[in-house]
DNA sequence: GGAATATGAATGAAAG
DNA sequence: CTTTCATTCATATTCC
């Protein structure tokens, strides 16, 4: 009804310009509030919108905890995780590809991944499109100390000045350079290990294929 | 206050689904209602800006999605994101609209958003598109996989660690169906090709040994 | 157990 | 319009 009388007066300009400034802060107030308040509900509601009840993927915002009593318990994983097969398949057809991701071929690789674990066609599109976007941002890491400084340097107070939160996400690469060689090898631990059991594999075969020579020399040494 | 009753009935896993529910919709009410309100305010103050309080940046008044409490950047935004109140406004003209981005009502739609924040004819121009374009893809759904459900079927509800991601409860990888069976045998191929071939590495090995303690039997014999 | 980091997912914007 | 890129958000994981 404030709101009501507001108008009125408003309207009539009987309102002095004090009350009206005062009225307009108290709302300038409220709505803060209830700005963080739609933020908050947004957030924990996450999209999922009330007419169309729980989204199928659990979660929302109940707990597992709340939702045990049902029948089937949902696992609250809302994201894929790709399996360290698929992640190696994923890694090798990354590397061997034209670096493209490829429009049809998703589907392929989609099925070829559901061996080794349940994928979507989505996941793996979005799995190469973040792979190619974060090795992009990656490649200026062999920028040396100077130049990141010097870079940082010109970050201006003005860019500063709203980005006290950790900065932008532009300028990490450049803070913190990446330790993509550790993920590397770690993805293609066991891969290395199968070439390594192959390669293995063939010395013992010449080492036994030596020692048979080595057997028929001495039978005709002996003999 | 409401939140930490609600926090603490919660954590404890005391109130109800239902009551849940309740306080759910409840807070999804508020939300509209404190919605209208902002954008209320926001036109107003658009017309009147006050003399003190208001924010240095802000474009209009102030922007709920910048004011929400996460220790964001405050403007400088880069990207156009649709306050609640515009994303409401966009989708139920999508829905009803015949799908078609209107050439000229553009500017229509974008005058009517202007009233709940920032908004140019580019930013609804691509909301339609992207919208139109994402929609889309969601429509080839037909067929499950049947290695889906049997990889699923495998997972236990044991506690999931790193890597094994299969199982979580997902309905949207019926979206994103695969059909293609051969490319399973094809990697199951490359992969059994590995196993052959470390398997044969080994056959040689022992053949080879074999021949030298042949070697070094006839050795003995001839002798 | 909390901050730092890694990464899956969503989406605005632009290229083709 | 379709595809791709860039940015950002949310969550899982790791490390101290």
């Amino acid at each position: 009804m404030e709101r009501g009388s507001q108008n009125d007066e408003y309207d009539d300009g009987v309102m002095t310009v004090e009350q009206m400034e005062i009225l307009r802060k108290q709302i300038a107030i409220y709505a803060v509030i209830c700005g963080q308040l739609v933020s908050l509900h947004e957030s924990l509601s996450s999209k999922f919108p009330l007419s169309s009840g729980m989204h199928p993927t659990g979660g929302g915002y109940f707990d597992p905890m709340v939702a045990s009593p049902s029948t089937y318990k949902i696992s609250h994983r809302h994201r894929w995780t790709p399996t360290s097969m698929q992640l190696q398949i994923l890694e090798s057809i990354y590397e061997e590809g034209s670096g493209t991701p490829k429009p049809q071929r998703i589907e392929e690789i989609t099925l070829e991944l559901s061996q080794h674990g349940q994928v979507m066609e989505k996941n793996v599109y979005n799995w190469f499109q973040n792979r190619r976007a974060r090795s992009k941002r990656k490649q200026p890491q062999a920028m040396t100390t100077m130049t990141v400084q010097t870079v940082d340097a010109t970050v201006t107070t003005e860019e500063r000045s709203y980005g006290d939160s950790g900065g932008f996400e532009s300028y990490d690469h450049l803070l913190f350079p990446s330790n993509d060689f550790s993920n590397i090898l770690k993805y293609n631990l066991s891969f290395s290990h199968m070439i390594l059991l192959c390669a293995f594999g063939y010395c013992i075969v010449f080492f036994g294929i030596w020692k048979f020579y080595l057997g028929w020399f001495m039978v005709i040494l002996f003999n």
